[in-house]
DNA sequence: TCAAAAGTGTTTGTGGTACACCCATGG
DNA sequence: CCATGGGTGTACCACAAACACTTTTGA
């Protein structure tokens, strides 16, 4: 932990938080850690970078061993770095985000004890500052689902029109009223029927799917001029 | 550069971009580089975080040290760590941005050999990757303008109503309507009249201030439920 | 035929946008 | 009295919000 010119050096780690939805809740991905410190605890996954890889490398790296994840688009979300945050020493970390479609699977790996999905609204004490961080994500989460078109990313492929309100409401923690959002999000022309449909408990729904170039020019109002 | 163990580490450096109006459009604040790599060329402020001090207060030193500005609020913009960006090594950064009134004086300052104001649309030529961190933050500020109410950094404690207009149509790039400028802000309730006067070319303008309380509470508008 | 969830229109109000002239001062 | 920038009101339109019933399926 010291330079050969003596000077104690920094350390620099990344963590991963992926948030899901999970019986209309939002969902957060948690590892138990195998090892001290705070051996047992509950964390995001994460861990040190290597210097011949980029942030996003290393953060897919810890997050494919500890949880046999990959393949989702992380997005950087924050650099976390109160002094006392790790008890080994001065450690930076820079948080990175995945939103992603429910069925996902995980498992524990290396450095990993268990692997779980908590709702982001009963976590349990966790390692390190990862509360912190998650509940940072989740307002960021909120913030970009209010502003932009972005909540696909919690659904898979295709989706119902039900499961997207119930997507948006889980996000926003208030309810939506029915025609009022069928009438936007199809007016916004970011989605368009498949032609199928999905049976389940009552009516059939039609299935939809989103319109990836149509999401990405989906720009805000001002709030001011 | 190398830790005890023989492993090579990873440095960890703060860079801050200082966006200011001058003359109606953006400006950021540049530092010319005494000492290599890059000596001669221009930068924006920055250098190693200490391992005792947290990334903001390395911001705030560092500033300072190379400009003398003081006791401007610095917010986190981004962490870059491109694995080129720098030749000596592997150096990840963070990157803070500050929005401040014009009239701020800077001076050169350690390993600093002169200090500028430059507009954002005309950049020199620019020491590692700091020409991408001033885009970013640029981009960054206009989405920030866009949607809450942080253009009164840019201006004075007080201010008239075309120095606000002038301020959004410089960093927003488009010109708007003054009567529905005008409308709308004072309808927002985030500024009152001082009731004082500043004098200039023509008519007399009223000045006004900001009340802080009230521009925290302004929440954009969501595009969907 | 009942339960369960999908799907559908109208009215009303607010707020955005477009637009042109008079006012107060200094030179 | 002229140049310069400050200050003001209205009409139209689009979109947000509130609101309840019918439809389709499986059990």
């Amino acid at each position: 932990m010291r330079n050969v010119d003596g000077t104690s050096a920094i350390l620099l780690t990344v963590d991963v938080v992926i948030l899901t939805l999970r019986d209309s809740s939002l969902h957060v991905l948690l590892v138990q850690r195998r090892a001290p410190p705070f051996a047992g605890q509950w964390a995001i996954p994460g861990g040190l970078v290597q210097s011949n890889e980029s942030l996003e490398e290393g953060a897919r790296r810890t997050l494919y061993e500890r949880t046999g994840i990959q393949n989702v688009p992380l997005e950087q979300l924050h650099t976390f770095d109160d002094l006392d945050r790790d008890p080994r020493g001065r450690v930076v970390t820079v948080a990175y985000c995945a939103v992603v479609p429910a069925p996902l699977a995980a498992h524990a790996g290396r450095n990993a004890a268990d692997v779980c999905w908590q709702p982001v609204r009963m976590l349990p004490e966790m390692a390190f500052d990862h509360a912190k961080i998650v509940q940072f994500a989740v307002q960021r989460l909120r913030q970009k689902l209010a502003h932009s078109a972005i909540g696909f990313q919690l659904l898979p492929e295709r989706f119902t029109l039900s499961q997207l309100q119930r997507a948006y409401e889980a996000v926003l923690g208030e309810s939506l009223d029915k025609r009022n959002f069928r009438r936007r999000i199809l007016q916004a022309g970011v989605i368009e029927p498949t032609g199928e449909v999905l049976f389940g408990d009552g009516r059939p729904a039609r299935l939809y799917r989103c319109i990836p170039s149509a999401v990405a020019e989906v720009k805000p109002r001002r709030v001011f001029p």
